[in-house]
RNA sequence: GUACCCAUAGCUCAAUUGGUAGAGCUCCAGAUUGUGGUUCUGGCGGUUUGAGGGUUCGAGCCCCUCUGGGUACCCCA
């Protein structure tokens, strides 16, 4: 990404907001395509929903005192004057649009995943982007922690299938509503006597939402929040058990996790089971690479039942940054392996239905028609690293012939022009 | 929203104490009139240094404002 300044040019993308080039492409098509394929593996069907969602969907779904609603939405009013936002997340969106249409009438679970932009308003700085893509996927209607394990299996899996290594799950149960109030007590409890110790953020949180102050960067509330009683040793039995469960399966999944018992996350909606994935050598400030939780409470404060659920979000950004900083190499399936140089009026016209031919063979060819020398044709398919280049020039159009060029060796030879295809497709098989 | 740093050609960077912008890469063309990756030569490229204002005889360089970027917060993906 440039760090260059475009403001000579009159008109510059939007703050926090940047354009994907064709370079970067092949990585946002690798991660998409890995993303949908194992989402199928998992049992996901997909699930898209409008990017502008009313206001109050995310002020009750995601929650009114979070810094998401109250300070980063892009808030919109229509002509008919609708409170409009951009979505800062999906998961409310997901659910409105599951209960809008019924969705509750499927078998349960119902597993959807969504891809897209979210949009946040706030200060951008490297993998924080005030639009940023996100693959979010759902299990609704169940709450066994086999589920909440899966998701995070699911994580894995795909980072495998990306080649990123060295990741570590952080894990949490903040409880339910049977056993947060408290523990919210207890913690309210002990920081009110800590509270001049406390930064002046903490201590109007204080109020509002005392499990924030568990994870406060602010050094002295730090070794405030080392002593704070845990959550996990306020857990019913319920919620503990579920814990366990949840554990157990990550276990047996071998997947690397450690309890984080400061990890609470920042949406109102979850219960129990709370994570992250970070990269195994960073502390995780700004680069968890998904989150999520299970959501037990939120869709009936958004429609009517008392459905649990659990899901998670995975940062493409951030994943895509990892990709590059650890010089992964991605492949594009799309890297055409031929590439049909015409010469002369006559190859030219030729080698116009020749190439859709090619093409239509399923060959993955590319070509340069308005560029007329050999010697700047060759160049180009040696700059997109061709296997093989085939010359179709006057002599050859006139004798019903075509030149295959090896890139690599440099050597030719001279084909029939009706047996090209084969030939061509025997070669790269080699 | 807060703090610190940054902004020169498409990209990476130069420019002695403020003295009137330069190189490499890329791109295009030629050397090589039907043969690429190396080499050599030339050309395009900055309405003069992100934008606007100020100080000065003179500003890329000093000051102010704005815009954008980076980093740390806040918070999160």
């Amino acid at each position: 990404m440039s760090n260059k300044s475009k403001s000579k040019n009159k008109f510059q993308a939007p703050k926090g907001m940047r354009d994907i080039l064709p370079k970067d492409q092949p990585y946002w098509e690798k991660v998409r395509q890995v993303i949908h394929l194992s989402a199928k593996v998992f049992g996901f069907e997909r699930i898209d929903t409008p990017i502008l969602e009313e206001k109050e969907l995310f002020i009750k779904g995601t929650g009114a005192y979070t810094d998401i609603v109250e300070k980063e939405m892009y808030n919109l009013t229509t002509k008919g004057r609708d409170k409009l936002v951009l979505r800062p997340e999906f998961t409310p969106a997901i659910i409105r649009a599951y209960l809008e249409n019924g969705l509750s009438s499927l078998p349960h679970p119902v597993k959807l995943y969504s891809i897209g932009p979210i949009f946040r308003y706030g200060r951008p700085q490297k993998g924080r982007y005030r639009q940023s893509y996100q693959a979010n996927f759902e299990v609704i209607g169940e709450q066994d922690p086999i589920l909440d394990a899966q998701l995070i299996q699911l994580f894995f899996s795909i980072c495998k299938k990306l080649g990123l290594k060295k990741l570590i799950t952080q894990i949490n149960s903040i409880g339910c509503s049977e056993c947060r109030p408290s523990y919210r007590k207890k913690l309210t409890t002990y920081y009110r006597s800590n509270k001049k110790g406390l930064c002046s953020d903490c201590q109007r949180r204080l109020k509002q939402n005392p499990l924030r102050l568990l994870d406060c960067k602010e050094p002295k509330c730090i070794s405030i929040a080392e002593e704070a009683p845990q959550t996990i040793d306020s857990l019913c039995d319920n919620c503990s058990n579920h814990f366990k469960g949840v554990l157990e399966y990550l276990d047996e999944l071998e997947i690397p996790y450690i309890l984080n018992s400061r990890l609470v996350r920042g949406l109102d909606y979850y219960t129990k089971t709370v994570f992250e994935v970070w990269p195994e050598d960073e502390d995780g400030r700004q680069i968890s690479l998904c989150g999520g939780g299970r959501y037990d409470k939120l869709i009936k404060l958004l429609g009517k039942k008392d459905i649990p659920a659990v899901g998670f979000a995975i940062g493409l950004d951030r994943i895509i940054n990892l990709i590059k900083e650890r010089e992964i190499k991605i492949v594009s399936k799309s890297a055409p392996s031929v590439f049909l140089v015409q010469l002369g009026d006559l190859g030219k016209k030729k080698s116009l239905k020749l190439f859709e031919e090619l093409q239509q063979s399923g060959l993955k060819i590319a070509s340069s028609f308005s560029k007329n020398t050999i010697k700047t044709q060759l160049k180009l398919a040696d700059k997109m690293n061709v296997r093989f280049a085939l010359i179709l020039g006057q002599k050859e159009a006139i004798d019903k012939s075509i030149i295959v060029r090896d890139m690599i060796s440099g050597s030719q030879e001279v084909i029939p022009l009706s047996k090209i295809v084969r030939e061509i497709k025997k070669r790269i098989k080699k």
